[in-house]
DNA sequence: CATGAATGAGAATTCATTCAT
DNA sequence: TATGAATGAATTCTCATTCAT
């Protein structure tokens, strides 16, 4: 059965785990039906607990999702940290970090759909003040590689890294989250294919454009 | 009082101008609060007309927002018809197929809501045939626009159309679907000159993209 | 299309053959929902025209009951008064009208559904002046027979027509209304083999209790 | 208060208790309004619960009554067992059998009224393998019944024990479950003593047709 | 820390009935 | 006589949340 699975899996009464349990079953609720659609009580079922560990732990269904973007920010932030841009050369870093946007989305589209969800909201889970703080590193990091670059004439000298952070997400990040209707209107080549397309698009454009 | 005003707009018993009514305020509500969230009564109320028309009209929630993705994407696909791109030159062709882009989904920001909202529950109400016969024009101009600059040494000769098409949707839907948790991460000037400057931006990238 | 074919079947504004329909209509519905599960719009899709018909000539939906319960009756009392029991011999008028009564269900289930209806709204919609008036012929006709056979020694001098009807009735009836229920309970024979039993068994029991 | 009442004697979060409760309910209410003309609201009240907890313990109107359906069957398919007539001379087999059949749906004519109900509904709420499974034991007992009573000269040989079962429960069940359109066309004594005469027909009849 | 029974407000959907034409 | 648009009150069913144990 599959609570006493989980049960198993984690011990009775482990506080730590039953909460990551449960946001993990929550990331993937709300990824697959929204705020609005994700019901508690699934998510009670996919964590193998019940409803009222989570109003114990998170106290409602909002704060729940709050807990759940800004977990999932602090994961994404994370892995481009480890990136560690400012040790490689200019065009590899670029590379490096389109490659990471797109490979990142792909294996992990429920992270988009959260996004879309918040932005559905208005952005009424989120935090500013913590989202900023996430944030500034990977830009900072942007900025130097941008600058080395067109120090060395690699790339044109008029590059905006906050503008062109997040037209490497636009491009990375459209084509999974609208992956449905875009599938509906063209003719599209089996998964694979059409991913390998647009991660060389992804590529192409930015450097298109980064040529000085 | 707000139901008479829209009675008072329209006239009673005239089922056109009531299914037309419906389709507007569920457009809105959807686009507001998604699917899921989205209310009928909110539609009954915002069209000025009760619930029972909705379902007399429409059958069911769920085939109401399939009416409702499907005349955004006829008055979307009408506005790119109107654009006339074969009878420009490649370079304005582009730049008002770019421009265009972006304009649209600003002053239209509940389309891509209603977009991403439907990838959320993987296009199970758009009807492939139908979504694939309404955008092949737009494609094929976006070919003849890339043959004729690639043959004036204009354009790139290895651009495709289908992907440049995603890529200038990516860029120009993003931003805004995503304008609130962009917000939240990024010190982002005042709406109107952000606008400006993603503006600027797609039209830099895809013409930056372009150059042979 | 069918309200064109019954439009053209009676013409337009043919008041008796709209009536007509409508009672057609109604009593097929009823007998295969219920007064509760009956609906309008069905009957005003089966009759061929719209629902204010409905209430144009019949008043409301349980107004169209009484009035489908009542020609039903009539109905059957007329096919019953057919029978001419008085001119048969004793035997003879009890198989006839065993036989009859059998028959008669076994044609016309719809009838004994809509009388299980009616009881479960405890008669709610009949008019016991009418009914009664309408049944007596038939009680008078069987009281004459089995004095007439109690005379020439054939039946037992004890039976009363009104019991022996309400047995005839039972015994006739009761298989018909509860097919589904018995053929669950049962592993009946196929539909004409086990009305043919039920028929002789219905018979058999009659005559075995007016022996003398 | 009604609700007080129901909770104070059963007290709260008895689970097998409310379920009963709910079972009960049901009954009553389906059998005076139909299954379409139930009112999962009534039946609530009725149960002293909230209208919750009966789609938590049934999961939809339809299973509910298929419950209570079950429910019942099994209540009088017990009584009959507990008859014991394998016990009994054949005579007073058949009319403590009789008598029963009679008497119980006497006092439980609601048992009746669901039969009926889901005859309108063509059965679909009966499983028939365990319906068939509930029924056969009395089957049994009668044929055993017949066996002894034709070995003894007392009962005519040729009496099929399945037919003999629906004859009898025809002659019962039918003038309980059309009393009221009886009423209406039959000036008939006032209850008890109709109610005597018919049980008095019923063997009368049944003991008439099995003589030898 | 954990359970599962219970709740009440609200959601979509239905339907008998009326009304303007 | 006939139509079909419109209505509002119900009705079934759902779901976030609380509570007793």
């Amino acid at each position: 059965m599959r609570i006493e699975a989980a049960r198993r899996r984690r011990g009775p009464r482990d506080a730590e785990a039953t909460r990551a349990a449960i946001l993990d079953a929550a990331r993937a609720e709300f990824a697959e039906s929204g705020l609005g659609g994700g019901r508690i009580d699934a998510i009670a079922d996919r964590a193998g607990c019940n409803k009222a560990m989570i109003y114990h732990y998170f106290g409602s269904k909002d704060a729940l999702f709050s807990a759940v973007l800004e977990h999932n920010y602090v994961l994404i932030r994370a892995a481009e940290a480890g990136l560690n841009l400012a040790r490689l050369a200019p065009e590899d870093a670029v590379r490096t970090f389109v490659e990471f946007s797109f490979d990142y989305v792909t294996a992990n589209p429920e992270f988009i759909q959260l996004l879309n969800e918040e932005n559905l909201h208005r952005g009424r889970h989120i935090d500013p003040d913590h989202a900023r703080q996430l944030n500034s590193p990977v830009i900072g990091a942007l900025a130097g590689v941008l600058a080395r670059g067109a120090e060395q004439g690699l790339f044109r000298a008029d590059a905006d890294p906050q503008q062109l952070y997040i037209t490497i997400a636009s491009i990375c990040y459209f084509p999974v989250s609208n992956r449905y209707t875009l599938s509906a209107i063209f003719d599209l080549p089996r998964d694979g294919e059409m991913l390998r397309q647009r991660r060389q698009q992804a590529i192409d454009v930015i450097f298109g454009y980064l040529r000085p």
